[in-house]
DNA sequence: CAGCTATTGATATATTTTTCACAATAATTC
DNA sequence: GAATTATTGTGAAAAATATATCAATAGCTG
């Protein structure tokens, strides 16, 4: 079976789309309806589910609620998945107060940080020392962190999660990281973003073919 | 040519990679210690040389210095350029207050939100009221915006900064937007991006192959 | 300075990803 | 309820992307 990251980076959108579609009444979309939503063709719709083996009804379409169910399935988002945060800067104190993860089965339960000054141990997301990053982890049994700390300490730190038992890093430091072998890691780097965004606005200005770009 | 996405975002970080070995001392590298260094093979790192022309030395391979000049010229970052945020909740005040930019010749300059007790119009980098977006933009000639309102806010605010001139869009709100003629939009979705996680840390609980993912 | 060696740069090959095309078929119409 | 139509599901084709190969050659060695 050829499913790869993207084809689940599409799954994700898909269910978001649908969210979409299902506040706009809608009770069964068809592949085109989902393609529009998603900014993708029907055949990459159709072909996505036929991979995970997702199946409507010909000439039927697909039913949003059991399309939103069976995706859901798929990413494991049927159960609650604890995420930790480390390096509680600007970005991991963002992301510790963001809301709107929740509904969708991820909740941020413990941020740590090396620094005393930022210590909550009392707080309902509780923000830890480092030391007992361990010891929280194994006992909570979490398995994702988001690692949000300078990029010195970036590989340092990764290397202290894995220690842990976290198998997936969402990685913020602007340093690629590599995952180990049972290690899933991926980088989101705010500067390489900007710089494609800058890149592709100056050769526009060059009048050169307009582009669109996706996130993958 | 066939010069897309992705080769873009390499070349950003050969440029990361090529900072951090100027710091370990190199003066010149290999095709083979830059793609070591990017996490790529070395083939790619030619192939993606060679489609904006650089060229290194037979045997010789590429001096650092000229080699990250160079690639800061096609990336256009040989200038400043200025970047607004939308936004001044979680995610927004965080960007605007992230340090790590300037080096790299991007500057956040405004932000801008709808709720008045947010505006701080005296600050270095001010924050102020979204009606006054599209003069500050025109005035200042700013071509990168940073989207991060809420998701039933961010389509309505996209055609704001796109009817002030901006040409390029960090979206940070959890839809997918979609960049109009002339726009190019990223799209950075934090939820995607942790199921994403989530599913490949669950992949591999049920012992399927190893996998590590790069972002783009 | 002739021969050797390692590396680029370019072309060819392989792989991955997307799109196309259409038979199978479920809903709709008459 | 037969005929028609729209949509799925999938195998084949095409396009895009990445890797491997190798001649050309710059630098190194003795």
């Amino acid at each position: 079976m050829v499913m790869n990251r993207k084809c689940i980076l599409r799954l994700s959108r898909y269910k978001n789309a649908l969210k979409r579609l299902k506040a706009l009444g809608f009770v069964k979309v068809f592949s085109g309806n989902l393609a529009d939503a998603a900014g993708v063709t029907s055949s990459q719709v159709r072909k996505d589910f036929s991979l995970f083996g997702i199946t409507g009804n010909r000439r039927g379409g697909y039913k949003v609620d059991e399309l939103v169910l069976r995706i859901r399935e798929i990413l494991g988002k049927n159960e609650i998945h604890k995420v930790v945060i480390i390096g509680i800067g600007n970005i991991g104190n963002a992301l510790l107060r963001y809301k709107g993860f929740e509904t969708g089965g991820i909740r941020i339960v413990a941020g740590f940080d090396i620094d005393p000054s930022r210590y909550q141990p009392e707080r309902p997301v509780p923000i830890l020392p480092l030391d007992e990053f361990r010891s929280y982890v194994e006992s909570n049994e979490i398995k994702i962190g988001i690692l949000a700390v300078p990029d010195v300490a970036a590989h340092h730190v990764s290397e202290i999660m894995i220690a842990a038992g976290i198998k997936g890093i969402l990685n913020f430091a602007p340093i690629q990281l590599r995952g180990a072998d049972d290690v899933v890691i991926s980088n989101i780097n705010l500067e390489v973003e900007l710089e494609n965004l800058i890149y592709f606005v100056n050769v526009a200005d060059k009048s050169v073919p307009a582009l669109v770009t996706e996130d993958d």
